[in-house]
DNA sequence: AGGAAGATCTACT
DNA sequence: GTAGATCTTCCTA
C-alpha cells in the first residue's frame, strides 16, 4: 500500500517504536505548485522529563508544550542556527517526539539544491538542519498536523521495498540515555553518518 | 545580558 | 576522521 497518509494512531506509541517505523516512509513538503519528497532514512527518539537530551527535560514550558500535547503534529525549534523537524509521538498522557535526521531525496531535487545552494545530492538532506533548509521548513510550520490530507508537511506510506534497520546512540547529545535511540536504514548513502563515533 | 542548544561548514592532521 | 568558528533562538539570572 502506498500513498496513504499515516494515521494519528501511528504516532500514539512509544517514541522509539515510532522512530523505527518512520524509516522508509515518505516525507512530503507541499508548496503552492509542487511537492518536495524524500524517504526518511534516519530518526531519533526523545522522551520527556527522564531524558536529559530532551527539550522537555526541564518540564513544560511555552516553547516545548507541543511535546506534551497532540501526537502527529510538527515540533520545530532552532539549534545552532538550524531548524530541526520533530514529529510529536508518545502514548496517551506521556511526552515525546521523533527527530527526523536524514532523507533520501525523491522528488523536487532541483528545488532542494537551490534552497541549499549546493549540487551534491549526498549532502542535500543528510542531516537534520540540512533537510529543513532543503525543504524550506521553518518555525512557521511549527505545530501543524502531518496527518491531515491538505497539510504543508505530511508523511505517507511507501511501497515495502525491504531494508534492515540499524540502531546507535544519539548523535551530538551532551547527556544521552543508556539505550540506543537513533535508527537508520542500514547501508543507505543518505544517512548523516554510518556509525556513532561515541559508540 | 549571558549562555546553552539534538548542527554545519571549512580546513586541515 | 577531527577541530574550531559560527550559527539564532529561548531560557535563566
Amino acid at each position: 500500500m502506498s500513498g496513504r497518509v499515516l494515521s494519528r494512531e501511528f504516532y500514539e506509541r512509544d517514541p522509539a517504536e515510532v522512530a523505527r517505523e518512520l524509516l522508509g516512509k515518505i516525507l512530503v513538503r507541499r508548496l503552492d505548485d509542487v511537492s518536495l519528497k524524500g524517504v526518511i532514512v534516519e530518526t531519533e527518539a526523545y522522551y520527556g522529563q527522564d531524558d536529559p537530551a530532551s527539550r522537555a527535560y526541564k518540564g513544560r514550558k511555552k516553547f516545548n508544550e507541543l511535546m506534551f500535547k497532540d501526537v502527529g503534529k510538527t515540533f520545530i525549534y532552532m539549534v545552532h542556527g538550524n531548524w530541526l523537524l520533530n514529529i510529536v509521538a508518545h502514548p496517551k498522557d506521556e511526552v515525546g517526539a521523533v527527530l527526523i535526521r536524514a532523507l533520501e531525496p525523491l522528488e523536487g531535487v532541483e528545488i532542494m539544491m537551490k534552497n541549499r545552494g549546493i549540487r551534491n545530492i549526498y549532502s542535500l538532506t543528510n542531516g537534520p538542519g540540512k533537510l529543513t533548509k532543503a525543504l524550506a521548513i521553518t518555525k512557521d510550520l511549527n505545530g501543524i498536523d502531518v496527518t491531515e490530507r491538505i497539510s504543508k508537511i505530511q508523511i505517507i506510506e511507501n511501497i515495502d521495498y525491504g531494508f534492515e534497520i540499524q540502531d546507535s546512540y544519539r548523535i551530538n547529545v551532551k547527556k544521552d540515555l543508556p539505550i540506543k535511540l537513533r535508527f537508520f536504514i542500514k547501508g543507505n548513502k543518505f544517512v548523516s553518518r554510518l556509525e556513532n563515533p561515541r559508540l
